[in-house]
This record gives structure tokens, C-alpha cells and sequence, in this order.
DNA sequence: GACACGTACTCGTATAGACGAGTGGGCAAG
DNA sequence: CTTGCCCACTCGTCTATACGAGTACGTGTC
């Protein structure tokens, strides 16, 4: 195996560069160009005090700087690894199409059987409560809300996590407030219920985990969650659901079609 | 003013729960309810400590985690402050329809007026080179392409930074190849050209900012990106350009409208 | 008043040491 | 062979100290 110097290079005194800086390009740039690969184990700490020459606070600092980056993660008792870049699951614009929502299974169960994946929910919670400003406002402000809240996971690894907000004078003592509202989802029982779906609104944002999405999500550090609100629209204008997604950023693309005219 | 330890509370030494996160806990709990708002200066770290009886590298650790977590940013020699949260900039997803091409001036520059910013462009760069591979691919494996790069910027601040793709042969002597393309930009000069614009296709991804994207972009820590990827497909199903795209994210927010059918 | 300078405060970087805790392999006892 | 333990190695947490560097402000000089 090559030496540590061959891989990392040394240190430049010269450089106003400050040092932990110096070795995270120092592996960084190792990382990019194949040294190190998906999954490797980086040099321990000890290894790169050594070749170095500095305390080991610095390397803490350097390794730290990778993960943040979402480049590397540390392991407890194993070592800092290059992080694993996970499949990555493809949301497409027309996923809710009509024509997707006649067959019957769940979409999440279909998308991810297709791809190979094992497909798990759970955490399912379904429960009237009283909306935040924020999802009143978007429903229309109705007194009263169904929840659904539910967690996807593919293969074990949890993807997403979403709630959905239902007018609660639309929903209770329908299919829809059952823990499984049956074949086509939500939105095919709503369809049934006269409420012909029209257009969905989707507005994303990418930014940090809160802890406690840190924790539900099992996230890495270093990994941002995009966070997703859906408005599904009927025929008549009227805003009949409001699902708001949290997914890990590292699981997911989503691809939008829009017309030129 | 109130003191520390009414905003902050003490430490629970009995707790498994390391220091260090105690510590954060505390000021991610009094930001969140307001004892503590946007733009405002933490304690110091010499106060942390001898408030809660410390080193200052457990204080710094606490405060590391928040910067991580996005919800504080430390400036040197004056403080660490509650992160700001800076007005964001809608990306609506009939933003390319052909109705806003035919005005005259660029997207963004109208955009941000409409919303009271000074929007600025620089780092322009019109140049002819050989495509990456994914580029190449998504553009049906042109030899060379001309590149057009440019940096914009909100009130002074960037906040996107974007690279357009085109086959040389579509671009080349044309007035896309100069560096300012002319009222509607260069979709309006691909379709006087004889493109008609069909659709789009837009890929979304969230990650943490490489280095380079750090220095460009100016991020605080803390701070994904959005990656975007726009095809522009003409009428013959021909993808006459590929736009690479860097977002700040928390200056945007992206909107798309979906049909139901 | 304008300016230079010193000083106190801030965070940034780095060292050295200590102990805790999770992991995995080897070795010895059964 | 299996079981259980110990040990070596890993990263996690924390202390104590030191100096560097950016900022703000007051003070004294011109």
C-alpha cells in the first residue's frame, strides 16, 4: 500500500493557509481523484497526528470540515469513512397523474419495487388536530384538520417523512381517515368523493436538519433535507389537502416538466 | 436584562447527554422562542463559559453545532449571531413561458426589481470548450459547446450562480455567442432562430457547497445548495441547451404548478 | 475636528493531555 | 468448538493553556 506522503502530500508552513484547512484539501482532493473511494476508511487520527506532525485537534478539525461538506462520516470505534453516495430515488412531475392513481398500490411501494429497492411506512399516525398558521392558511382556514403522517423507508434506510393536512369537514368518516384509506391513496378516494383533483402546487426548499429531523430521518451530518409543501387544487379552486415532505437530499432527485408556451 | 441562566438554564450534570449539546440545546431553544431573534449576538463564548462553568472548547463545540445546523453564523472579533434569514427569491415555474420572454428585459433583472432588490450580474464568461460527460449526454454528444457563465447577485449579495450549454454548431456567430444576447436572452434568440421551445425538463438536487461554491457564492456555514439542471427541448425534441445551476438556498424557494391528469 | 494608537473584547487556531465508549480480534478457559 | 474476556484500536468528550487576528472604542496627540 502506497505511503501516507504519496496519498496526502505534506503540510505548507509557508502558507497562511490555516493547517486543518491544508489537510482537509489534503484529503479532500484525495477523494476526488480516487484515492480514497465510496465507503474507504480514511487514515485514523492517529495515523494522519503522525504524518502530520500535529496535535490531534487539528486532524479532529480537518475531518470534521469533511463531514460537514457531507464528504466523509465518522464512525464511533470503526474510523471516518468517504460517505456512500445512497441510490437515489427520482420524483417525477407526472407522478401524479391520473393515470398513475387508477392501478392501486401506493406509489412509493410501486416507484421503489420498480427500482430494485424493499419499500417500508411507518410511523403511520392519523389524527384530527387544529392546523398551524401556516398549513390554515393554505387550506383555507378551516377550524379543524385530519393529519396523516407517515415515514418511508427504502431497504431499512429512511428516505422521507410526510404529513398531509385535510379539511376535517371534508374528510372525517371517510376511507380517507382510516390508517390505510385503500388501492390509488388519498387523492383516489377524494376523486371518488366528487372532488376531482385539478392542478397540485409545489413549493421546495433545501436547508439543514432540525435535530429532530437528524433523528428521524437517521441523517448523516453534512446532509440537507429538501423540504417539500404540496397543495392539491380540485376542479372548483378549493385547496383539499396540503402535504408537507421532508426528504433526506442525498435519496432523492426530482424532476419538473414544464412547457415552453 | 434578563440573566443567563433565566434564558439559558443550567446544565443537568446527571444527564448522558453530552456537554456540549446541552449547551446548544440551551441556545437553539431560546432562539426558537424568540429570546433571541434574527441578526442578534449570542453571549460570547468567555461568557458560555463562565456561565456554565466550561472550557471554551465545549462552548465552541455547541457553537459549531448551531452554525452547522444553519440557525447561527460567527463573525471574527465582533460575535456569533443569530443566523438572518434573508428575503427569498420565488422561482415560479411558468417563469420561462414564452409570454415573459417577449418583454425585453432578463428574468432576473425584472424579478428583482418587482421585489424591491438591485439585482446585479457579473463573472460573465462566453467561452468555447468540450462538454463534461454528463453534459455531453444530456445535449446528444456535441464535440464542443459554448459555454456561457454568470454570477447574480441580490443587493449586492449572490445568490446564484449558472452556466448555459449549447451545441457550438447551433451557437456559434450567433448573437447568443456574444456576451449579452439581447432583449428575452437566448431563448428568445432560439426560437427568432428557427428553435421553437417545446418544454423543459428541471432536475433538483440539495447538497452541502463544495469550496469553490462556498467562495462564489459567499455561504455561510450551514447553508446548502440547490443544484438545478434545465434542458430546453425545440419542437423536434432537441435539446438545443443545458443550464447548470448553483442556488444559495436560502434565498430561494422554487414553485412548481402540476396538472392532475 | 481628524487621526493614530492602544487596549479590551471578540473569535480563530493550535498544542498537550486525559478519560470514556464503541468495535473487533485474539486468546484462554470451559 | 464455543464462550467469555481482555486488549488494542477507533472516535467522542472535555480540560487547560497559549497566541494570533479582526473589531470597536476611547484617548491622546496633532
Amino acid at each position: 500500500m502506497p505511503s501516507l506522503t504519496s496519498v496526502l502530500g505534506v503540510l505548507d508552513p509557508t502558507s497562511d493557509r490555516a493547517v486543518f484547512r491544508q489537510i482537509a484539501d489534503a484529503l479532500r482532493e484525495a477523494i476526488d481523484k480516487g484515492r480514497f473511494r465510496e465507503g474507504d476508511k480514511l487514515p485514523s487520527e492517529t495515523e494522519l497526528v503522525d504524518h502530520f506532525g500535529v496535535s490531534r485537534m487539528t486532524v479532529r478539525n480537518a475531518l470534521s470540515l469533511l463531514q460537514q461538506e457531507g464528504l466523509a462520516v465518522s464512525e464511533h470505534g470503526k474510523g471516518v469513512f468517504v460517505r456512500p453516495r445512497p441510490p437515489v430515488r427520482r420524483l417525477a412531475s407526472d407522478r401524479f397523474a391520473r393515470r398513475h392513481r387508477e392501478q392501486g398500490k401506493a406509489a412509493f411501494t410501486v416507484e421503489a419495487e420498480a427500482a430494485g429497492s424493499r419499500p417500508e411506512v411507518d410511523n403511520l399516525e392519523v389524527k384530527e388536530e387544529r392546523p398551524s398558521q401556516d398549513i390554515s392558511a393554505r387550506l383555507g382556514s378551516p377550524r379543524k384538520v385530519l393529519a396523516r403522517r407517515r415515514r418511508y423507508l427504502l431497504d431499512g434506510r429512511p428516505v422521507e417523512f410526510a404529513t398531509s393536512y385535510l379539511p376535517l369537514d371534508l374528510a372525517r368518516n371517510t376511507p380517507i381517515a382510516q390508517p390505510n384509506p385503500g388501492p390509488g391513496g388519498i387523492y383516489a378516494r377524494l376523486e371518488e368523493m366528487g372532488h376531482r383533483l385539478d392542478h397540485f402546487d409545489e413549493e421546495i426548499r433545501a436547508r439543514m436538519p432540525s435535530p429532530a429531523e437528524v433523528r428521524t430521518l437517521q441523517l448523516a451530518s453534512g446532509v440537507p433535507v429538501i423540504h417539500l409543501v404540496r397543495t392539491a387544487f380540485d376542479a372548483e379552486g378549493r385547496a383539499v389537502e396540503v402535504c408537507d415532505t421532508v426528504m433526506a437530499a442525498d435519496a432523492y432527485v426530482l424532476a419538473y416538466q414544464l412547457p415552453a408556451n
